[in-house]
DNA sequence: TGTACATCAGTGAACGCGCGTTCACTGATGTAC
DNA sequence: TGTACATCAGTGAACGCGCGTTCACTGATGTAC
């Protein structure tokens, strides 16, 4: 029951975005509003549940893609699947993907729960990041992290692969970033009237942050 | 009064986002809020000459950081400056960088008109490539685009600049995305609770995708 | 200087619609003895 | 096998609010003669 009342309002973001009206869902199962208070507490907690199961979906996704490379050593291999997972999920579900990574919703303010679903992508690719420096199959890059900055690249990395270089993980930093940027480039409409061959595109960006990252 | 109502209007995005209550503008405006039809046919009118707006201040800012850059030959210096100032200006006025630049407005459709103002700041960096390309200040890649990309960059470039060899066009969209996920991240949330050292942070990803795209 | 008229910014009521949430309730199903 | 009771999913009415848009109108201002 309440998969399936998530199943009518992902249904709902597709055409009202995140100002997803109870009521409408509950019209759509053919139930009163007011029903739906058996199963949600309010339309946040809805909004809530719709994105952490969008996180998930969408990690599930990245790692199943990375899991699927047999030769692990492969790391530019690595990170054109999961980067074309997470772009394939994007484009078949739009509206999800808007709902995590688009403009946040006015009055609605995501609760801590969602940290964990959010996380699981990012660390997709940060351990093809730990795979590739602990086989020393990757470039380690010579760049002056300025301090603060470092500070937080430490911090960061040592909650998630303690044995990277701060510098090889702000390289992880800028690869997801690049990844986020290209999806809602495209998904957000900023390619129309400009490139159509957007597979080509994106595998052509995912190249170049390789190369930018120095995978191999 | 055009003005005033859309000075008003911007100052109820930051707290509606893009379901901007006409009735709310009128409101604060000590009107009626039939009263502004006689200045915008429609919501949707409005909302439209908001965007334009905001294209225009993006793309204004974009253009002065630019000419601010004496020496036109710092590449580097340049795309930092208009990375910057496209970033400064989000900062400041974050629902309106939202508004033409996060999730689409469920059932706005974006006429023409914007497209002029949306192009300015995109050909202020291609205006950087460009002027490094002539003077052969930057490195041309070597890369092969598969010919569906190849085509669209052609014909892309023939728009704007007409010299620049697509291989250097298509770098310069990778840098214009990278902007816009670099800034988009930060704005819509994504950075909360990993990195706080939001300026060393953007001007270390500018400094790397200048490595990238081979600005000297 | 004074009158007649046109312009036009803003009013106020109304239409028809939407929403989230509460609350007392019905009525079917399952459980215990 | 039959009765009494508890559970609980779903109802329906209501509260109090919001919205975009239309339309006939008022009343001040400016213009022309």
């Amino acid at each position: 029951m309440v998969t399936e009342i998530k199943t009518v309002a992902r249904r709902h973001l597709a055409t009202d975005g995140a100002n997803l009206s109870l009521r409408a869902v509950a019209r759509d199962m053919g139930m009163v509003s007011s029903a739906l208070y058996r199963y949600f507490a309010s339309r946040d907690d809805l909004l809530t549940a719709l994105i952490i199961d969008a996180y998930n979906a969408l990690g599930g996704a990245a790692e199943k893609a990375d899991a699927g490379v047999t030769d692990r050593g492969d790391l530019r291999g690595r990170l054109l699947a999961v980067g074309r997972a997470a772009r394939n999920w994007a484009l078949a579900t739009p509206s999800e993907y808007a709902l995590i990574f688009g403009s946040p919703v006015p009055g609605y303010a995501a609760p801590a729960d969602t940290i964990v679903a959010a996380q699981r992508t990012p660390d997709v690719l940060l351990a093809i990041f730990a795979d590739g420096f602990a086989a020393g199959l990757l470039r380690v890059p010579v760049v002056d992290l300025a301090p603060a900055l470092h500070a937080d690249m430490v911090a960061a990395r040592d909650a998630v692969a303690p044995s990277l270089p701060p510098e090889v993980f702000a390289h992880g930093t800028i690869a997801w970033i690049h990844l986020f940027g290209a999806v809602s480039f495209e998904l957000f409409g900023q390619l129309n009237n400009v490139i159509d061959a957007r597979d080509e595109y994106f595998d052509y960006q995912m190249g170049q942050i390789a190369d930018l990252v120095g995978l191999e």
